[in-house]
DNA sequence: CCGCATCCGGTGCGATACTG
DNA sequence: CAGTATCGCACCGGATGCGG
């Protein structure tokens, strides 16, 4: 049988996502970052360049960009490739590892998407619980 | 002809969440938050106290455990139920709104848990190999 | 001209004290 | 026990400089 205590206990064996030292919350973060599930999202399609991520991730600072393509390079999920010439050609690319996150990513996003409707009908509602 | 409208519409079709101002895009930051996400995933198992919270969700102070709640709240997807006695009880717990978007994150902190040894691993390799 | 590190100013976060 | 106001600090964003 089950119950919460259970099922609560099965969310902490699954990984002490709740203690705040455990690694998975930092990769947690990296990829939920504000601009790191977009840039997760665009990189899916192609390949992009650093401008051309700033191009299409509206609101993006460079120094923002930047430090989260960095981000999560160092996690494995990002490849970067950068051609010595002139101008600088940069490329930033999932990895196998990057991809997976990404669709995960996806997921969620485009469960906001589809039921936007439904979220800001519940935020007029201002709380007619019944 | 080619209006700002017409890029707008182009943009949206693709989904919106690359433009700034887009109304996914701030919900999409409520729901992966840092303890927005910790959030959906301790209620999902059952309802929650305020102090039950903070204990649960380490690391979480309170002003932010406020906070995102009543921010949560406001997207429709948790739900606030204050008793009126002494000691104040509140409990919260997951809309269905807000159980499924809960399900979406589950999903994504579930890959990161199971693949965390491979994100780790992508961590040492890098710096290396320049 | 592109990629990105750096300095500077504003804003949100975290911890504490306090109210009911 | 639930939640708010306050202060100090880290972090974010914009402009600038560098190097090819």
């Amino acid at each position: 049988m089950i119950t919460s205590e259970t099922v609560i206990a099965e969310v902490l064996r699954k990984g002490d996502l709740l203690a705040a030292a455990c690694p998975s919350r930092q990769i947690l973060q990296h990829i939920t970052s504000r601009w790191g599930i977009l840039i997760l999202i665009v990189l899916q399609s192609k390949t992009m360049r650093f401008s051309e991520l700033r191009r299409v991730i509206n609101g993006v600072s460079e120094r923002m960009l930047a430090q989260t393509l960095q981000c999560l390079e160092g996690d494995g999920l990002i490849n970067r490739v950068a051609f010595d010439v002139v101008p600088p050609h940069v490329e930033y690319s999932l990895t196998p590892l990057g991809l997976e996150a990404a669709e995960k990513v996806q997921v969620l996003v485009s469960w906001i998407e589809s039921n936007l409707p439904r979220i800001l009908a519940h935020q007029h509602q201002s709380g007619s619980a019944g």
